[in-house]
Parts: C-alpha cells; structure tokens; sequence
RNA sequence: GGGCCGGUAGUUCAGUUGGUAUGAAUGCCUGACUUGCACUCAGGAGGUCUGGGGUCCGAAUCCCCACCGGUCCA
C-alpha cells in the first residue's frame, strides 16, 4: 500500500504538544506519542505489538454504557458546533453499489461527498449504526474488537474550495479533548498511528487512535479519488471519522469484553441460557491477549488458542474447551443484535441480494445455538433485543411480529435444507460403503455446501455416523471461492453501440422536460438542437417521456414542413432526451417543430403507473412493512410489480391487495408531485422513498399518493387515483425465493382481463356441459373419472393378458406339428416358439403384458409379437428363463433382424424391442427371427 | 445478476450405455397374531415419471424451452 510523505502527518497540534514520531519496530508503523518511552505503537493485533492494559483498570474518569457514551460523544461535537444529524438505516437503500451501510461517512456518499448535494448540515456529527459482515468470523473470538454490527461515532466536516471548515490538525485536536477533558483518558496514554485510508472508490490519509491497546477510532482526511490505481485529488475535502462507541464504551468500563460492556445482563442471561458458568478470573487473563486472535491473519484459530494458552499458562485443549462456548455466545449476543436491525428494515432472508446476508447472518446464528444447545431459545434472545434496541431506535419494536414471523419461515426453511441435506449425505456415505470408499472426497463436500447449502461441519457428523470419514480442509471456504472464479463468465459485448452513436448528445444543453411542468400535454412546440445520425433528434424542451422507472418510452409524432415522422423511441442520455424518429426525412437543426403524443398510450401507462404505487401501498398494508418494490415494469395492457415477501402470496392475500387497491381509487386521492433537496426529503418521508432503487441526483421528485404512499418517482401520473377506473389483479408468479410478481390491468383493459377470463369460464362450461356454479364440481368428478378409467385400461389389459395366453396355452396343444402361420407355435425341440401379429392394435402395454402372461404359463417359450400402425412397425420378443438358458437372445434377435425394418432395436437377452419405419418388410422380418432363434437354438 | 443441484407412488428417494416402473422404504387399506398399544406376519390399493417441443423404431433417461423448488456467490 502507498504511503504518504510524512508531512501530511505533522499536524501543528503535534508539534505544540510535544509529541513525538515513532517507528514501532514491530508492525513497522509509524505513531506519534507524548509519552519518549513508548517503544511500539502500543496496539494489541495479531502482530502482537501489545496486549489490552485497560480490563479491570479503565483509563478514564467514569464508566460508560454504549447509550451513555453515544451521548457524550454527541453532546461534545453539538457544543463545538456541530448539528447532531439522526442515523441514517443500516440497509443503504440509497445507494445502488452496497447493500448495508458499513460507515457513518456511507450516509452522504456520493452525492454529498463529491459535491452535488449539500449535506444535512455542515460540520455534522451522527451517531450511526454500521454493519460489517467481513468480520463475522473474527466476531466473538476477539471478545468484541471486532463485531457485525457496531455504532459509529462521526464527526464530519466537508471542505468545499471556497468554504473551509476544518481540516486535520482540528480534527486531531477536537479528538484529543474529548477523550482527555470528557472521558478523562491521561494524554500520555494516547497514540497516535498513522496510516493510509482507501474505501469506496476514495482514499486518504488517516490516523488511528490507540488506548491501552486498543484501537478506538480512526480519523481518515479524504480527498482523493481512487481511479485504476491512481490517486486523482478531489475538490471536496472531507474529514471521516469513525469513533467506535462500543469499544469506547468497552474501554471506559475495563470489562473483560466489549460483549460485556455493550449488553450487560443480557449477555448473563445468555450465559445462562446456555448453561455456562464463567470463570471470570480466567476470563480477564485470557481477554487480555485476545487482541493477538485475528481469524483472518493467523494461520488457524487454534495457532492463536495455542500462543494465548501459552501466555496464560494453561493446556491448549482445555483452553479451547472452556472458551469456543463462551466465543459462541459472544457472537450469538452479537449476531442477534445484527438481525433484529436488519429484519427491522424490512430485509427478508433470501437466497438473493440483501436478503442472502440476512439469512447468512441468521443460519449462523442457528448453528452457534444449536453447539450452545439452545437452537430453541432464538425468539427470546431476539425477542430481549428488540426490548434493548428499541429503547435507542424505536422502529425496531414496531417491526416485532414481522421479525418473529421471519425468523419462524427462516427456521423451517433451514430446518427443510438440514433435513434433506442429511438424508442426501446418508445415501451418499451408503454409496461410498458400497464402493468400499471409507473417505469422503473433497469434490463432494465442496459440492454439498455448494449445491445444498450444507456446512462441511453438519456433512462430517452425518457421514461419520455413518461410518465414512471426513477431513474438512483448512482452507474450505477457499476451495469453494475457487470453484466460483474458474466457473468464468461470457462478457456481453450488445448495446454499446447505440449508446456509442448518442454519445454526441451529452454535450447538448439538458432537455427541459415539460412532462414534468403538466403531464396532461399532448402537443407541443420545440427547437430542433442536433439530429444525430438523420435518425436521432434533441429538442431543447419536449412532453416525450423518455424510458424509466419501468415506465415505457412515449410515441407519436414530430411534425414540420407537411412531414409528419413517426417517434418510435424517446431515451434519455444523460440529462439530454433523445427521440428516434423512423421512415421520415429529419428536420433540420434549427428549425422549430411540432411535437403530438399517442396520448392513449401515453394516458395508459400514466394509469399504470399510478396504480402501481396503489397496489405497493396495497400489498404493504396486507402483508408487511417488509414489503418493498423489487422491480416493476409498465405496460399498455398489463402491468407487473415485483415484491418481497416471505411466503407464496395466497388467493385471499392477493384478494385483499385488490379490494385495497380499488377502494384507494374510489377514494379519489390527489396524487401530488414535488422536487425537493434530498437530505430533506429523507428526513420528511424516511427511506421508503426509495421504492425503485436509489435516485441519482441532488433533487428528488417525490409523488405523493395522499397518505397512500410516497414514492421517489420519475414517472409521469395522473391527478387523481379515480382517472384509473378499475383494477384487476390478473397473475401472481414467484420469480426468485422470497419475490412476488403482481400483475395486474387497469381500466378498460382491466374490464377485458375479466371478461377474458368469463370467456374462457365459458368455454369450459360449454364443453363439460356443466353450469358455472357447478363446474368446479363437475370438472372434480371428471378428472376423477379419467384416473378411475385409466385404472381399468390396466387391469383389462392385464385381464386379456391373461386370457389371451390361456388360449395359447391350448392352441399348442393341437398344433404341436409343422405350422408357420402367425398366431402358432412352433415347437423348436424343447423350446416353444410363439409369433403373432397385433395388426393395427399396438399398444406396447399391451403385448408386453399378454407375453409376459404366457410366459409365466411356459418358461420354455419365446414369444415374437409384431404390428404396425401403418407408418412404423414394431417387433418384440420375450423369452423365458428356460428359452434363455437354452441359447435364445431376444436382444440379438431384435438387434439382426429390426434393420430389416428401416430402424433399430435392442434389449436384454429375456426381452427386447425394435422397430422400424417400413411396415410392408414387417413378415420378412419375421421369418428372419424365427430363423435367428432356430439358430440360437443350434449351440 | 451469475454459477451449481433437483422435480419419478401420499412422503423420502432408487432407476446402470435410451429397451417391461415385477421399483425400494415409509405411510395408507384389508386380514392374521396380541388383553391392548407401538411391534410382527400375509395380502392389496396407489404413477399422464412437472409441462411442452425435438432426436429416435423406441425417451423417466439425450437435446431445447417453460414452470416449480433448493443452494452458493457478487
């Protein structure tokens, strides 16, 4: 990693200080302490350069709860002016390139951070919640440095060229007094590491806090932007920085763990829960070097157990018998925590996106307390978070049942997986016996996480019941990164070049979109900009509503000069809209023309549109708050909305979203639209203004729906719910696990859905005969009918088997002489041979059936049963077990005989079939069988 | 968004290179045994092999499409 010269580092407030710059011989870093003693930086890592010195002995004045500290530190930056801003969501529904928000400084990028839109308030300071599912392994093993889920004290300040704020020696400074004045931490004991900062496409240089060993916060000084490698500097200077609360509120109070100090006595509770007794004395010598565990760095958890152990005096083994528990329900208190915040932003566990870290998050959680032996008690532990976090973010308790519900769906459908997983692991380790294999390969382990989501830990179990040996590689997950990178994908290379072509338009003035000023407009007047390729016109203003939001293109026509030009295409490039025009000269750059409107097109997706957001409002308000647009897209006649939830939507479900829907048009609800600055539409309506994804932009178009719905929306609407008329919910399908698809028609088109659907009532009830009242009924009855019938085809078939042989039977009786006519036996010495023609009756069932019977009459005779259905002839034949052991091979037979039939054949020596698609060869083929078999029957 | 796995009796699954689904286990029905129950034994019913195309004399099996489900990764 590229350093920066050592001057970006040499703050002022340094200097005044007395601070010196040390190089710690250990990680090779440099710091900066008052303290001429200090030898290294002082940090407890797995590079071992300390260990924790503040457990039992806090360096500061009080003792902190996380709320206690949250306040503090905010109540500090507010008294050197910083506005207190509330926290932003842990889901980063605003952003389209991250799913959680891992950092405070995640809530104004990029718009806020690159200058397009003013931040909330200037300098800031939030305390944020922050996700962090890199560190999950490492969450419980190092007693809390590292957690998933943490609070983010941030001061920030965003230095504009022509408005500075402050930049780093205040920073440093404002950082000082707070942990010296307010936590009372001795000046001495702060150090100061300098580093290098890199995240999100931004870089910077930055300084670590350490105390006592551990590291509290970072104070990154952004500004520069990371482009292939290179660091382009940025207008905007921002300062970032991270206090972490919870470790603060760790340090503050010296308990063994930040799990300790964050949840008190509810982590006792779990501890109970989970029947463990804890040595607390034990536990405090070993927390003290829990700062060398890193599951990332060090070559295995148990390389870092052993050196520990050592350190502590004690067997390695027992060691790690008393404290995987413990770890475990660190990362249980932690985990639980996790998902009650994420659950409660409307997250649904899934197999995609978000939801696959939810429920990543939640099967991990399942297993520790399964190994805790206490998979039972997840409700009451989430259920004891909620209460807690509900105290500081009061929407989580709203959110109760949902999650409690989630949970339950998640559980089974873990519960399903586990099942089958083992019962596929049984069969499989059975195999393995069989082949004499006492190892399970690596390939299938890795396949059975891959595929069936088994853990290789739950595969070892099952297949060592079973007696089958299995070694989990080191480096498992690995193994299976690897397998994903080799599976390399074919890159699209498609639409590049249209967007080629228009690229010319981006620098044209943007296109005033009058759409926006009154979407009723159907002509207009405009400029002609630029026409690009005699296909592509810009106008300086246009009513065309360009592709978005799952709303379609507008068409109509551009007129000028008695040409009239169909517009078959409007796109936006940029903020420059550009109609493509087909089958007409172009206008000439310049002049003025007229623009017209399909306005019922136009007027139908405006319907579409604005129903749309009724019926999100509609399924929000039946199924959930977890209920969010997943995707959408407009059309003339039907409509679709993707959303999330948890199970198959039910017939009355999706009965109650269209009743809901209807009554919000009956209402005739004015439905308002309105450009506002985005922090404060945010603070005004929350995130679920983000329906469609993030919005780009420093302004965003909200549109209101009454107290209905809000949405973020680029979309043209109507005035009123009422212009929709009616609608009708058509089809609901399930595109991805845990995502519905609505679709649904409006007015007019609405009325035709139904009446369709009368008509194909209709129909069926026409061709049952039956009337509509009873044709579930009747249809019931009939299908019944079909199966009953179905049945007895087989049992005839059988039935005439049967007697059909009986007749055979005495047949050979009389003819036990010469006789090659079909449908007589042939007595070739001890074996009987049978030939019959099924003329155009055919039914392989049949002749399998009838041959079978006979054969179970003599096991002595071969039966050679053709036929022909006119376009293919078929040939079979059977042969009992005493034919067989006397040389007959029916597989043989078919095989030499069936090319005689334009075709092929084959099958075992007792039975085989073939056939061919000439008929008229169908006696030749025959009398060559029979030949085929008096030969076998020579040997 | 991409990869992988799967859809056969009510259920869980077998089904070899395409060639009879005598499919297996469990559950169900009938009978026997037992004081009774789980148990045990005997017999029986139960399948448009997810759907649609294609290749082939012939497809549960091979190819394509759709639908349904599982799973891993971004």
């Amino acid at each position: 990693m590229k350093r920066f010269p050592a001057e970006e580092y040499a703050l002022p407030f340094f200097k005044n200080q007395g601070f010196v710059r040390k190089h710690c011989p250990i990680c090779k870093e440099y710091f900066w302490t008052q303290n001429p003693e200090q030898e290294n930086c002082g940090e407890s890592t797995s590079d071992g350069c300390a260990c924790y010195t503040f457990l039992n002995d806090p360096p500061t004045r009080n003792s902190y709860s996380l709320a206690e500290m949250r306040e503090a530190f905010l109540l500090f930056f507010e008294k050197h002016g910083h506005e207190r801003v509330e926290p932003y969501p842990v889901v980063s529904r605003w952003r389209s390139d991250l799913y959680l928000t891992h950092a405070s400084i995640i809530d104004f990028q990029p718009y806020v951070t690159e200058g397009i839109a003013p931040p909330p308030a200037n300098p800031l300071v939030i305390a944020q919640p922050c996700i962090r599912l890199v560190d999950i392994s490492n969450t419980g093993p190092t007693f809390g440095r590292h957690l998933t889920i943490f609070e983010m004290g941030g001061h920030h300040a965003f230095n504009y060229p022509d408005k500075e704020v402050y930049w780093k020696d205040q920073t440093v400074r404002y950082h000082h007094e707070f942990v010296t004045d307010v936590l009372g931490v001795e000046s001495e004991e702060v150090v100061y590491k300098e580093d290098v900062w890199v995240g999100g496409g931004n870089a910077g240089p930055d300084v670590e806090c350490i105390i006592r060993g551990l590291e509290v916060d970072t104070l990154v000084f952004m500004q520069y932007k990371v482009v292939n490698g290179q660091f382009i500097k940025l207008p905007i200077r921002t300062v970032d920085t991270g206090y972490g609360l919870d470790r603060f509120a760790w340090l503050s109070q010296g308990a063994p763990s930040c799990f300790h100090a964050v949840y008190g006595k509810m982590l006792d509770k779990i501890f109970t829960m989970a029947g463990l007794r804890i040595d607390n004395d034990l536990l405090f010598s070993v927390a003290k070097y829990s700062g060398l565990v890193s599951v990332d760095k060090t070559a295995n958890r148990l390389n870092a157990r052993r050196q520990v152990a050592e350190l502590v005096g004690i067997d390695v083994d027992e060691l790690d018998k008393v404290f995987v528990p413990i770890e475990n329900a660190f990362a249980v208190a932690d985990h639980t925590k996790c998902l009650s915040f994420i659950l409660s932003e409307g997250i649904v566990p899934s197999n995609i996106h978000e939801g696959y870290l939810a429920r990543l998050l939640f099967r991990r959680v399942y297993r520790l307390l399964k190994m805790l032996g206490m998979s039972e008690r997840l409700y009451d532990v989430v259920d004891m978070q909620v209460d807690f976090w509900s105290k500081d973010y009061r929407h989580i308790k709203a959110m109760r049942n949902e999650i409690m519900e989630m949970l339950k769906v998640e559980e089974e459908k873990f519960k399903d997986t586990l099942k089958r997983g083992k019962g596929l692991v049984k069969r499989i380790a059975n195999e393995l016996k069989a082949k004499r294999v006492s190892r399970l390969p690596e390939t299938t382990l890795s396949e059975l996480y891959d595929s069936h989501g088994l853990p290789p830990e739950i595969v070892k179990q099952a297949a060592e019941n079973e007696g089958v040996k299995v070694e989990v590689p080191e480096n498992f997950y690995a193994l299976i990164a690897n397998r994903h990178t080799q599976a390399t994908k074919p890159v699209e290379e498609e639409e590049t070049k249209a967007e080629e072509t228009l690229e010319a338009a981006t620098k044209l003035p943007p296109t005033e979109q009058l759409y926006y000023a009154d979407a009723y407009m159907k002509e207009f007047e405009a400029k002609v900009l630029k026409v690009i390729n005699s296909q592509y016109i810009v106008l300086d203003r246009t009513y065309f509503y360009p592709e978005g939001g799952g709303q379609p293109a507008d068409q109509g026509f551009l007129t000028f000069n008695n040409v009239k030009a169909e517009v078959v295409d409007v796109r936006k490039v940029g903020r420059v809209i550009v109609h493509k025009i087909k089958g007409s000269p172009a206008p000439k750059e310049g002049s003025v023309v007229k623009g017209i409107l399909d306005w019922d097109k136009r007027y139908a997706l405006m319907k579409a549109h604005t129903a749309t957001h009724l019926v999100n409002g509609a399924a929000r308000r039946v199924l959930g708050e977890h209920v969010w647009q997943h995707g959408t897209q407009k059309g003339v006649e039907s409509t679709r909305l993707d959303i999330s939830h948890y199970h198959r939507l039910r017939p009355e479900e999706i009965h109650k979203i269209e009743t809901l829907a209807n009554q919000a048009i009956l209402a005739n609800i004015n439905v308002t639209t309105e450009w506002m600055l985005r922090s404060q539409a945010e603070a005004q309506y929350g995130f679920r203004l983000y329906q469609g994804g993030a919005v780009p932009g420093k302004d965003i178009r909200v549109v209101k729906t009454g107290d209905w719905d809000v949405e973020a929306c680029a979309g043209t609407h109507l005035k009123s719910t009422a212009e929709i008329g009616f609608l009708k919910i058509i089809y609901t399908e399930r595109i991805q696990d845990v995502v519905e698809r609505l679709g649904y028609a409006v007015g007019l088109q609405a009325l035709k859905a139904v009446q369709q659907q009368e008509r194909t009532l209709w129909k069926v009830s026409k061709t049952l005969s039956a009337s509509l009242e009873k044709l579930d009924q009747t249809a019931e009855k009939l299908v019944k009918e079909l199966k009953e019938a179905h049945i007895e085809k087989r049992k005839l078939i059988k039935e005439l088997a049967t007697k059909e042989s009986a007749t055979f039977s005495e047949a050979k009786a009389h003819r036990q002489d010469i006789a090659a006519r079909a449908g007589d036996t042939i007595i070739i010495g001890e074996v009987k041979l049978l030939l019959r023609e099924f003329k155009r009756t055919v039914d392989v069932d049949r002749m399998v059936q009838t041959a079978n019977e006979i054969i179970k009459r003599d096991e002595a005779t071969v039966a050679v049963f053709y036929g022909t259905d006119r376009k293919t002839a078929r040939i079979m034949v059977m042969a009992g077990k005493v034919a067989v052991e006397k040389g007959v091979n029916a597989g043989k037979v078919v095989q030499a005989v069936s090319p005689t039939l334009g075709g092929g054949g084959g099958g075992k020596p007792n039975f085989a079939q073939g056939g061919g698609t000439q008929p008229e060869k169908l006696q030749e083929a025959v009398k060559a069988a029979e030949e085929t078999i008096r030969k076998q029957l020579q040997h």
